[in-house]
DNA sequence: CCAAAAGTGTTCGAACTACACCCATGT
DNA sequence: ACATGGGTGTAGTTCGAACACTTTTGG
């Protein structure tokens, strides 16, 4: 055991909240839940939990997107502390709010049941409880830097995934319409992408050919000091 | 007074750390001291301290770095939180990191002394306590996104500054070399800087004219959709 | 055969890079 | 007079922005 060095000073509750992004049809998404306890138990609410003891405050995130998603080791990172004293109207509670990219299509019904879980659109987000609002707008500032830079939004979609629906992607976190020529030029310079020979054919008659993102010749490019940029 | 709606959690400590940053004649500074409680009492530290009941974070921030600089009111921006669960030595505590950049010339050596701090130079920096090392990488990172996009480098130079003064602290957070006469032709475009009269004469016979950065012209260009970039 | 989405190149202007010499002045 | 840092312009290249038509195929 270790000495009490600090016992003058107070304690708090520390949770964290995750944001949980997807992406489907040309939209963004946010997955929310109807809170289970008292305060404000029945409002919309992001997922969240109380950091507990011997648990980092990053593994307490990962524990939560695994209970909520069933998925290990998603994508994840942190947004940053909320700290406003009266921010829970429970008690005071500081909260460190991590953002997650996630497949939408890899999801099972059973998980959003278990959990009144609901994906809302971003766009026509309800009232959330506390700073929650707030914790989003913040991951989609991020975020919208993030993608930019890094190759992070290939996060969002599936495995194999057509060159419409990444630029649609691309426009959804932007919040812009891009050129379509322009963004392909673009992909293809970067070299990062495989081709395949499938084609996805539920959004045309003639098919998109679907691709898939390839990390090894992204991380040997990254070596050469290569930057990706979108 | 609020119910005790979370009884059953468990409480932490929870302290800011402040990575305050300065800059003198090509070289970022960092603000150490020595350590003045246990454990690790006299070991080199950011400036830091816990926060207190009725006290939001970013108050808690606010307060150290009026406490150490004298100074009401900095440029302070949240780096995260860390909260690895032995990141502390003494007990278990998890840490919000702040960033703040001051203009070194301002100081008064009699808050230095009051406190065992110590300008010293990133690229000089002693062995830290926790994970304070990692906090400046993050901080130097932040910094190197955050000065590129938004004119927040003005922060670390005195009121009246030289073209000189201002290349060489862009090239201390980049860590490269710029060309004076792009550089000078890029800050020219902008058009937010205002040439005094006054020359500096520190540096060489010549002297170099003296400018100020223009606050209120760069608010006015930001509503007309205006980037700053350098 | 037609509607609806997929795919494809070129041109123009802006922005970035590289680069070398004169200026002012204190000693 | 000279050493030291301050200040200035141009040419070449690259990169991003704008833009319209053809292809495929299910219905």
């Amino acid at each position: 055991m270790s000495a009490a060095f600090y016992q003058n000073e107070v304690q708090f509750y520390v949770a964290v909240d995750c944001i949980i992004l997807g992406f489907n049809k040309n939209e963004l998404y946010v997955l929310l839940y109807k809170r289970k306890f008292e305060p404000l138990k029945g409002k919309w609410s992001l997922m969240g939990g109380f950091v507990k003891a011997g648990e980092s405050i990053n593994e307490a995130a990962s524990r939560v997107l695994t209970e909520c998603t069933g998925i290990n080791e998603l994508f994840m990172e942190q947004v940053g502390a909320y700290g406003d004293v009266t921010r829970d109207l429970g008690e005071r509670v500081i909260s460190v709010a991590y953002y997650s990219l996630v497949n939408m299509s890899e999801f099972q019904s059973k998980i959003l049941k278990e959990h009144n879980a609901v994906w809302t659109k971003i766009s026509e987000l309800p009232t959330l409880i506390f700073d929650h609002e707030q914790m989003i707008k913040d991951t989609l500032s991020i975020l919208k830097k993030k993608a930019a830079t890094r190759p992070v939004g290939f996060n969002l979609l599936p495995e194999k995934f057509t060159l419409p629906q990444l630029q649609s992607l691309y426009e959804a976190i932007y919040q812009t319409s891009l050129d379509k020529r322009n963004f392909r030029k673009k992909l293809n310079s970067m070299d990062i992408l495989e081709k395949l020979d499938e084609k996805d054919k539920k959004n045309s008659k003639r098919g998109a050919f679907f691709y898939t993102f390839n990390k090894e010749k992204y991380d040997k490019l990254l070596e050469d000091g290569f930057y990706f940029s979108l």
